[in-house]
DNA sequence: GTTAGCACTCCTCGGCCAAGAGTGCTAAAG
DNA sequence: CTTTAGCACTCTTGGCCGAGGAGTGCTAAC
């Protein structure tokens, strides 16, 4: 992959790969010729150097050059400044995500919307989903004769409610005592203890109801599909402004990069893959055997609570990505969402205990 | 606007509209000849005088005729043959909401994908909101040390979440007596008087904690942001399988429609009028006076229980839309939803007190 | 009132050509 | 041996033209 490429035919390289995604129009000879202090016809010598190496390619004869998939992969490894985002535009996010931190929910939203502003390309977050979940804490609510409201708090701070059928003059007190007794049960518990728990009912003592059964295994049937992600969404952002690259000339584009973001690809291939590596992964076109990816680059980093806790943060654009900026993006706006989530309760992992 | 039209020239005007709804293409007089068992002069006769009731255009001399927006409301009002969907469709639909009655949040999912899929267009829906939330319950979760979840259910089902900062060394007994002495203050409260309680200190015995005026503060103005609905968001879906229809051959219209859907329209103009009013509502093209959505129609219907808590429900697709199917399915999903939200709190109404 | 016939209009699409962009090669210069 | 000027060559792009075709509007006959 290091390829041995002198001096000179580096600056070429990376000048052809700056100038295309500014411009995305093939680059010619001569485009590069002043600014190097040598002809065009050298130029054109280096050029067909990098062709023969398989970093650059032209579309037709007479067509400037433009990169391969492994033309932008040397860039992203060796060639490319890796600017940090200004501290001013830090502060900034940092200020952003203060203002909610205390609104769990509301962070994907606004880690999607600051990431396609920042990065300028569409962004993609999944929510943060526990390895294992564990029980924290329920809460029954009476909402009228026949229905209570079950709401489940896990210990990642995840909160899930459901309606569930109940004796008709049920009063809140009973439900309290109720929640309180399944608490006891279940503190700190794991999905698959929390289902053993209403099957062998035996060894509990007093027995348990058929309305506790019926709560407990309701907690079980959601702590083990919220660990299997059934519900597991992308949200994303910076679609509309993505659009108005050269690359979207046409519809068939978009409709590609739809099916990536709700079609499957992303939630059952790249997010899988982002949350088992560290860092940040760069994915460039047909480097990833989709072939629906084959023309767009993906830029994804898990972020969360290493071992407890984790989600995926990233931005999906054109091959032709501003790879610098979008890079530093990810990488920052995911350090910050990890720091608020170590904030909330990474603390736990140091005192062991509650 | 509900103009003299004998019968063979509704017919051919039904027919025009019905074919070009089907084919995308302008329809010509010889399309219609056979199946009117007349000659395509003739047609083309009422076609013309079509044309000048304002009811038919065509692009240009030699091509076929095709609908005004004043055509397809002619159409949606006296034409349209009001076909209910089969009742196969109906014990699917309410299948699949049967399935998840008991997680509230998942049903704007599931209705924007089943109306999607059903109406064949894009569909939009918001969650329900409350005229004016009243308050139900808190919980206070200690996270850790210097951290508390705060968890707020509202009347109507929906449940906030925020982190708040807490004195060090509070114990998870400590929050509850103080969740527990609040839930008793606000009671069935409005975002205003639970303001109110924060500041009016004085006619609190014993006074409240500076913890506890923190808690109750968050709470009012988590329910007053949630009355403003700062945070209401559309969810759509379906935008990827309207994107084959003709009439998004280039990308232009395909930002028009995420504009109207994430950039405000939908929120600012057409959220709030479906709210206001009663049944299903239609907005063919121009008529609406937004120009974006000139070439496009919308059909929404208030969903929820009178009175008390609505959301909305709908469709955005090109004005050249199935509009008998559309309308039909927007009720019935508006429908169901409603009874599902009645089932969950309707009774309340009628038993006027807890 | 209906319809056959026909002239007319306008769009669409393929082919063609000129202009331009940029290369690759060659041969001369450093 | 490297660099560069010069030039022929290739391929794209955009405009233009003209044939073909679709569908109308009108007129006159039924």
């Amino acid at each position: 992959m290091h390829l041995e490429l002198n001096e000179r035919r580096r600056r070429v390289l990376k000048a052809v790969i700056q100038q295309y995604i500014d411009t995305a129009t093939p680059v010619a000879s001569q485009d590069l010729a002043r600014s190097l202090g040598v002809s065009s016809a050298t130029v054109r010598n280096e050029m067909a150097a990098l062709e023969d190496a398989g970093l650059l390619t032209h579309l037709h004869t007479s067509a400037g050059r433009l990169p391969t998939d492994a033309g932008y992969r040397f860039f992203v490894e060796n060639l490319m400044d890796r600017a940090a985002l200004s501290t001013q535009e830090q502060r900034m996010i940092q200020h952003q995500f203060y203002q909610i931190r205390s609104e769990l929910n509301q962070w994907i939203h606004l880690a999607a919307a600051v990431l396609a502003r920042t990065a300028q390309t569409a962004a993609v977050v999944t929510p943060p989903r526990a390895y294992e979940s564990r029980f924290k804490h329920i809460e029954l609510i009476s909402i009228n004769d026949a229905l209570v409201l079950l709401v489940l708090v896990l210990h990642e701070g995840s909160v899930k409610q459901q309606t569930l059928p109940a004796d008709p003059n049920t009063t809140q007190e009973q439900l309290s005592r109720i929640a309180g007794r399944i608490n006891e049960l279940c503190h700190e518990a794991s999905a698959k203890a929390i289902a053993n728990i209403a099957h062998n009912q035996s060894t509990n003592q007093p027995p348990l109801s058929s309305f506790e059964v019926l709560v407990i295994e309701s907690v079980a049937r959601a702590m083990q599909q919220f660990e299997e992600h059934v519900n597991e969404l992308i949200h994303h952002d910076g679609l509309l402004e993505m659009l108005h690259q050269p690359e979207f000339g046409q519809v068939t584009r978009v409709r590609e990069v739809l099916s990536i973001l709700e079609g499957g690809t992303m939630l059952e291939s790249l997010i899988p893959q982002a949350l088992a590596s560290d860092g940040v992964q760069v994915i460039i076109g047909g480097e990833h055997s989709r072939d629906e990816l084959r023309d767009y680059s993906v830029i994804l980093s898990r972020y969360g609570v290493n071992g407890d806790v984790a989600g995926v943060v990233g931005v999906l654009g054109p091959r032709r990505m501003a790879y610098p900026r979008s890079i530093s993006s990810v990488r920052y706006i995911a350090g910050v969402m990890s720091d608020l989530m170590g904030d909330l309760y990474g603390e736990r992992k140091i005192e062991p205990s509650e």
